[in-house]
RNA sequence: CGCGGAGUGGAGCAGUUGGUAGCUCGUCGGGCUCAUAACCCGAAGGUCAGAGGUUCAAAUCCUCUCUCCGCAACCA
């Protein structure tokens, strides 16, 4: 076995029921530029991504485009790995749930927690969000039993199901946290993370029958694993472990980091840690929550319409643009802004004002005063050289110390820091005038230095834009010298002199800000009229009740004689009510919608002989009927009835 | 008092062993001509959310208040 130093880097499968967006790109290109750093840097370096294909979800989805589950999946997995192709992510391995290697050690594992005590068997009773995988106790539903994340109606299911005891790690995983500070990055995350555990771990329901979508249970073929269980295990499933062939897993686990999003930060801080504690596998490193890309005021969704598709990005701006820009806007473990505008921004400044242009006038004056050729540097130097040479020196360590530490914006500062001084070094040592002068060997003296800036800047640039790197090698006549192309030789080795360069095309082209501004309102508008014509899913109708069902209901009329909300929520409204001469409090959880003045005096419906419950200490007897839709939510009114009628 | 994060010139952000408030973009003025109308220099612009306190000295420490965000709670 080499003893070379290995880097495992991971990113979350993704789930592939809809296209992915530029969220998910900014976490695979910053796995993929990591992983491209660290090989540069001599590691031994394996780099996972994958799909996670299981769940209820998809094989609805799968039944309603008339494919089988695997069919399904099969058609969306291709075109993801297109997009990454597309965006140049260079992947050691891409998992999948329903690869054969996956499952078997996906039911390995949870064969070996149940062996040792850790997953057992109760009878389970919830309402389930089909669309969310998740269980809901009664008192989480919304009105009308509906998901209290989604609001889409959810099912009553009972069932037997397996459960990993998870409440009993609770205190070793706070003392590993303890030991171990940088494991959940950044600091509010991992703030937020042993927050959440200190008030107590229930037990996870690990399990499923309601379909069968997934991967079975080894002892117990009713049951399907659940779908984090299943796919949190591909971070080794991927390394063959528990297989004849380990040698991937004995080289690589544990990883150095799993990047994700943060809203899935809690799978990956809290039950994959303790998934690996009761299984007896060595923990992961580091877990690195990155923020979202924020498109103007909320985060991007679907049902908002303001998806980005990377496809079209990359086709219109091109790859390398787009990872810098990615990799330069989103700060270290904060959200970042999106916009078009932002993105042309950064192209025009920082790719062609200061990077590409300080190539293209550095060619244009090699080519101009010395006939395309890197001539060595003379004797005696400029006064400006001291500076520039001694950032050039000091500038691999700062890149290197940012990226090791995955902190790529700050490392492009780094290395653009250098660029802005080249091309302020030009102004300062005026190459035109030292050729006025006669000055031949300070020429090309500030020339070749400026070469070696250039040389320098494009290797340490490489791993975020991969297809670079050749064009500039060209343009500077380096194409084939590739010891002048390593990290290494940042250190190591400079700028060959007596090199003739090629001066072309500039690499990055100046991009015209008004076309974006004619294209956008054109977007707009059509934004709009997709939105307002946009069908919502209908519900399918549930299954037929008698007329002595419904007529259990009692409905009734009923006057607001006040609403306020109730301090310290952010849903509930806090009703008195009028029905006929009997005064009633009721609660409703929709102070999202409406202001609680606003409803004072209107005429609603109630289910006036619904049990009453208590909640937040106050008693609420019915609930008052509303239209509840995926982008709203409006209460009934009868304007015209009188307080206690009758609606039937 | 549920927990946590944040509030810094027009915008986006740095800035904790307390010691003259910084960066990028934008704006205005100037310079240069090698270059992709690019590049370089200079200027304007901030009572560092507000109030109080500790200190010779506070964006930085303490107390209180306000606002925003995340998590949790809440959703008959």
């Amino acid at each position: 076995m080499s003893d070379k130093k290995t880097f495992y880097i991971t990113t979350p499968i993704y789930y592939p029921s809809d296209k992915l967006h530029i969220g998910h790109a900014y976490t695979t290109v910053a796995a993929d530029t990591m992983a491209r750093y660290k090989k540069m840097r001599g590691y031994d370096t394996y780099f996972l991504t994958g799909t996670d294909e299981h769940g209820q979800k998809i094989q609805r989805r799968a039944a309603e485009a008339g494919l089988s589950p695997q069919a399904f999946v099969d058609n969306i997995v291709c075109g993801i790995k297109k997009l990454w192709d597309l965006l140049e992510i260079n992947y050691d391995d891409f998992i999948r749930t329903t690869d054969e290697r996956h499952k078997k050690v996906a039911q390995k594992l949870f064969q070996k927690i149940y062996d040792q005590g850790d997953i057992y068997k109760a009878e389970y009773s919830g309402w389930y969000c089909t669309p969310c995988e998740s269980f809901f106790t009664e008192r989480q539903l919304g009105e009308n039993n509906t998901c209290p994340d989604c609001g889409r109606p959810v099912e009553m299911t009972k069932e037997e199901s397996y459960f990993f005891k998870m409440g009993k790690y609770a205190q070793r995983w706070l003392a590993f946290i303890e030991e171990n500070p940088d494991f959940i990055q950044p600091l509010s995350r991992r703030n937020e993370m042993i927050n959440f555990v200190k008030q107590g771990l229930d037990d996870l329901c690990v399990s499923r029958t309601t379909f069968d979508w997934g991967i079975k249970v080894p002892f117990d073929e009713k049951h399907i694993i659940y779908v984090w269980f299943d796919a949190l295990t591909n971070y080794i499933s991927a390394l063959g472990y528990s297989t004849e062939d380990e040698s991937l897993y004995k080289k690589y686990w544990p990883a150095e980091v799993h990047l994700m999003a943060k809203d899935i930060i809690r799978f990956h801080a809290i039950i994959w840690p303790i998934m690996l504690m009761a299984a007896d596998i060595p923990l992961p490193k580091k877990v690195l929550a990155h923020g979202w890309l924020m498109l103007g005021e909320g985060k991007m969704s679907k049902s908002k319409g303001n998806v980005v598709d990377p496809v079209i990005l990359a086709e219109k701006y091109g790859v390398d643009a787009i990872r810098y820009f990615l990799m330069k806007e989103m700060p270290y473990g904060l959200d970042a802004n999106y916009s078009e505008e932002a993105l042309i921004n950064r192209i025009n400044i920082d790719l062609a004002n200061d990077y590409g242009n300080l190539i293209s006038r550095t060619t244009a004056m090699i080519n101009k005063f010395q006939s395309d050729m890197v001539l060595p540097p003379g004797p005696q130097g400029t006064i400006f050289d001291e500076e520039l040479l001694a950032l050039m020196a000091e500038t691999p360590s700062n890149v290197e110390k940012y990226l090791d530490n995955l902190e790529f914006a700050n490392a492009l500062g780094e290395i653009w820091r250098l660029v802005n001084k080249a091309n302020k070094y030009i102004d300062d040592a005026a190459p035109w005038a030292l050729n006025k002068a006669g000055e031949k060997e300070k020429l090309a003296g500030v020339l070749f230095n400026l070469c070696e800036v250039i040389r320098q800047a494009t290797i340490m640039v490489s791993p975020f834009m991969p297809s670079l790197p050749q064009k500039v090698w060209l343009q500077m006549g380096l194409a084939e010298d590739t010891k002048l192309h390593t990290w290494d030789s940042l250190r190591n080795n400079s700028f060959a002199p007596n090199t003739l360069i090629k001066r072309g095309e500039p690499l990055f082209p100046r991009l015209d800000i008004s076309v974006l501004e004619e294209g956008a309102e054109a977007k707009a508008e059509e934004a709009d009229t997709l939105k307002s014509t946009e069908n919502e899913p209908i519900e399918p109708v549930g299954p037929e009740i008698t007329l002595d069902d419904f007529a259990k209901l009692d409905l009734r009329v009923v006057k607001v004689l006040d609403c306020e909300k109730v301090p310290k929520t952010d849903k509930l409204l806090k009703f008195k009510l009028l029905l006929g001469d009997e005064e009633r409090t009721v609660l409703s959880g929709i102070a999202q919608y409406y202001k609680a003045e606003d409803l004072i005096g209107k005429h609603l419906v109630l289910i006036a002989n619904l049990k009453p419950v208590t909640i937040r200490g106050i008693e609420s007897r019915g609930m008052l009927l509303s239209a509840v839709g995926k982008n709203g939510l409006e209460v009934v009114e009868v304007p015209s009835m009188a307080p206690g009628v009758k609606v039937k």
